[in-house]
DNA sequence: CTCTTAAGTCGTAAACTGACGACTTAAGAG
DNA sequence: CTCTTAAGTCGTCAGTTTACGACTTAAGAG
């Protein structure tokens, strides 16, 4: 409905009247805030906001999360497509620690030790709901999220977790980096999917994560030189394999 | 502007193929349908549509890739929320089959074989692009979809593959069943993970999916007797978890 | 204290969305 | 062929939703 209409169309001077209220005597308390704070503040409540509802939630909702009118979101963001970018950035990329890759490397100390403390950390700091939410929302509308994430995070991880494992228990590795990769996700799915079931499906609430991480680091070292054995295996009778028509 | 991604908006390009064509002379072509079967198209055509650009795309779109007048959505469902209720029902839960979990427990075949089998048909048949992202949207939205699924299915699932591991090997299990879940999952989630990677994260395409399915079937199995062993140690200490509050 | 700048708000355009009353017409029964 | 039923469509209501022009006003500079 345009509701409104006739009367005011045409007419732009409708007096506004800013009933700001003097008689109430209570401070607007407007909160003006330096543009980069202001921006940073939005884009906090904006990551929270969008995990929470999803992508397709409305500005309108997020303005009154951030105490501000609709309007403001517009003096920092052209457009929702370009906030939604910057949050992405901002909650999706920067969460990973270059420090972790270093700490993996360290063979002073016992591999299964450094898979556990890297997997606690990794859960507690990157595989959060509110990550994984928006990594789940950006991936389902866009697909171009999680392919730039692996390229840029995931795909050293894994190489580095794989090398260093094979390295501490001296087992002899395949050549292919799209075998290595798979490796790796044995141990990173399991993980990775144990945060999906808590923070998206709700699930496995009743374990704490400390253990979970365990099981899988302890079968992921345990069975790592079976795992390298049958991968190896595979690439006798590598042929050029077809590549998946998508979809 | 609308957004640049229509997935964004959830809304697919609408096309205006209601052509009316008195002109031509060309009969309108309504295609009059029996009730039932125009409601098993609808339903049909409404999980591909739902599962591809989430379930806030509009019931105009839908109708369009229907070929059918809006309206006519809901002479057969009185609400949009009771078509996705008939969504899920026919896409989420019918499609897994109860024969296997009685192949799996059939003790004359090697368990590694039964488990290798089993996941190659769950992935084929249950762990498809249509289901799966229809599984996260319901998820992401509403919170009760897993948690239904899991008890209903999952669950019985995990429990048969540990059982059934356990025996073959000659294990002893932890009694708990939270921590027998847990097990299953190491399997169950692995496998899980990578038909997201492929069928939501477009990831891990180059690989014959056999290859990684054998993959993390040997790697369960190897470590299978370390994995019990570790869920085991945790119950000496178990001292009632605290819930986890919910963000 | 006054002036200037820009942070922040208001109101609304234009398009979108779920739902439904009223109407049209295909197709099987007799 | 006619009649009756119900499959299917049109048009629209009422409430949303992104985006923006115009305006208000807090707060630092001099």
């Amino acid at each position: 409905m345009r509701a409104r209409s006739k009367l005011l169309s045409g007419t732009p001077a409708v007096r506004p009247v800013r009933a700001k209220e003097k008689a109430s005597g209570k401070a607007p308390v407007v909160a003006r805030m330096a543009p980069a704070e202001r921006k940073a503040m939005i884009l906090a409540r904006a990551s929270d906001f969008f995990a929470e509802y999803g992508l397709t939630a409305q500005t309108r909702a997020l303005a009154a999360a951030c105490g501000v009118a609709q309007r403001l979101l517009y003096r920092y963001f052209p457009s929702k497509a370009a906030l939604l970018d910057e949050v992405y950035q901002e909650a999706i990329v920067s969460p990973f620690k270059a420090v972790w890759l270093i700490q993996l490397r360290d063979r002073t100390r016992p591999i299964e030790t450094r898979l556990f403390d890297f997997y606690r950390a990794y859960y507690s700091t990157v595989l959060t709901r509110k990550w994984l939410r928006l990594f789940l929302y950006a991936s389902l509308a866009e697909a171009k999220m999680a392919p730039d994430y692996n390229d840029a995070i995931v795909h050293e991880l894994l190489e580095t977790i794989v090398a260093e494992t094979a390295h501490a228990l001296k087992v002899e590795l395949p050549s292919d980096r799209v075998l290595l990769h798979e490796m790796g996700y044995a141990l990173h799915g399991a993980v990775s999917h144990f945060a999906i079931r808590r923070h998206v499906y709700i699930a496995s609430q009743q374990i704490l994560e400390e253990r979970v991480v365990a099981l899988h680091v302890r079968l992921f070292v345990t069975g790592f030189a079976a795992l390298a054995a049958a991968a190896r295996a595979f690439e006798d009778d590598v042929v050029e394999l077809p590549r998946r028509t998508a979809r």
